[in-house]
DNA sequence: GCTATCTAATTGTCCAACAAATGAGTGGGC
DNA sequence: GCCCACTCATTTGTTGGACAATTAGATAGC
């Protein structure tokens, strides 16, 4: 009966190969048909899941694979899952995305740590001419309580909490959801990487100094000092990331 | 003897509750686990984790509760598996993160269209300089390549495609892959902005003359007038959303 | 030296069974 | 009528074992 069934199995991988060469696995698969479920019949957060041996008969899985569709959906926070209960519909995938960082297990690589600060010069550097255009008054004071808050900071994780505040703030100017969006969520990579070789100290002098000196070029309207005081602001964690 | 280890696995979960109250799943231990594994014995980027199946001697679990924990570890972007190879510790995290926005595709509404360009802009039309200096007589001739598949697509939607390769292969050649994800993770959004208000003989006219002129200022690096092509491209859309 | 082939190791999928958790129903006592 | 403890049935959680699919590395042949 095993063999039976091993034949047909292996009858239907083979069929579905010359159909259809879909080199992805049939978890990946399942995930896909899933999410498929989840917007064809317009589910929503609160709403249930079918049980998983509704979705082995449903897609023609096992279960085993049923569940490992489900718990990286579980991992990128979309649904939630009770015994008794089965699978609910959440929406965490912001706090995942923030939490993916949190883990300690994982340095921050240094082709990482280079495209986020490659990334980030991009969007405070090469962004000049809209930035000069847009700020204000107001956007300038609050650039300069955060700086300050930075200074007064109790420990350097507090201190480079207002660090990040001062940087968003900045993007923030843009006036654009999108890229403010993907700032927040760079967060976590930026606060290790602000850290980085830093004490309490350094974020209250050098880097107090280093965020004055760019108000300044922005209060001025001096667009070739602000590109170069961002540039090397930016650039100064790279010694730290020899390896 | 199936008894027999019934019983003994009870016992242990017994005393595992009376010495500390786990409420966490096996799978959440054996996750935790393997973070600590990671960290002690300092596994870095491109190295390997033991198999399955060392796993599961070494912390006492099912082959299924080791692989459904790593399941999750590669849905955080922390391990990547492959047959005969087993899993090795990559630091896709990022790519991750930005993953889990790429849901929400509905419509595209006149706001969401202007700061996706004006991001786009950011991305192609101000890395101007960094672009220029990377990108060499190959990038060209893919570009070139890309341009043409949209010219002789064979529907809108294709085409749409190729359009949105040719965009892509610029990027890429920042070599920046934190850039190119939120590119690709922005990817349905600009496919429904690229075939607004167009058909397939729009990509294959005026599109294609705008990324020739494009594709002919970055060979003779001309700086002006590949910011004002670039810049006037992006915009064309425009018009199509007043509302 | 190079390519094609084979082998062995590892992950991928499936199945069947039982344990654990828990919502829902059931019945007794007041 | 209401509340509590109890049982039951359903669903997820975990285990062990089997075989398929994939592929890096070894081997043979030229």
């Amino acid at each position: 009966m095993a063999d039976e069934k091993g034949m047909e199995r292996r009858a239907e991988n083979k069929a579905a190969e010359t159909i259809r060469p879909s080199t992805a696995s049939a978890v990946d698969d399942l995930v896909a048909k899933i999410r498929g479920l989840i917007s064809d019949e317009g589910l929503k957060v609160g709403d249930n899941l079918p049980t998983e041996r509704e979705l082995c008969e449903r897609f023609q899985a096992s279960r085993n694979t049923v569940r490992e569709a489900m718990r990286i959906l579980k991992a990128y926070g979309i649904v939630s899952v009770r015994p008794k209960v089965g699978a609910t519909i959440i929406d965490d995938r912001m706090e995942r995305a923030l939490d993916l960082f949190a883990f300690n297990t994982l340095e921050v690589s240094r082709s990482t740590f280079t495209d986020i600060q490659g990334f980030r010069t991009l969007l405070e550097v090469s962004s000049v001419e809209e930035l000069f255009e847009l700020i204000t008054h107001d956007d300038i004071a609050d650039l300069e309580v955060a700086n300050d808050e930075m200074m007064n900071a109790g420990s350097a994780v507090e201190a480079s909490e207002a660090d990040f505040r001062f940087h968003t703030r900045l993007i923030q100017v843009l006036g654009n959801k999108a890229i403010l969006d993907v700032y927040k969520i760079m967060k976590p990579v930026i606060l290790k990487i602000m850290v980085r070789g830093k004490t309490r100290r350094t974020f209250s002098t050098t880097t107090h100094a280093e965020h004055a000196a760019i108000i300044d070029a922005l209060s001025t309207r001096d667009r070739i000092a602000y590109q170069y005081r961002m540039k090397t602001h930016l650039e100064a964690g790279f010694p730290h990331f020899d390896d």
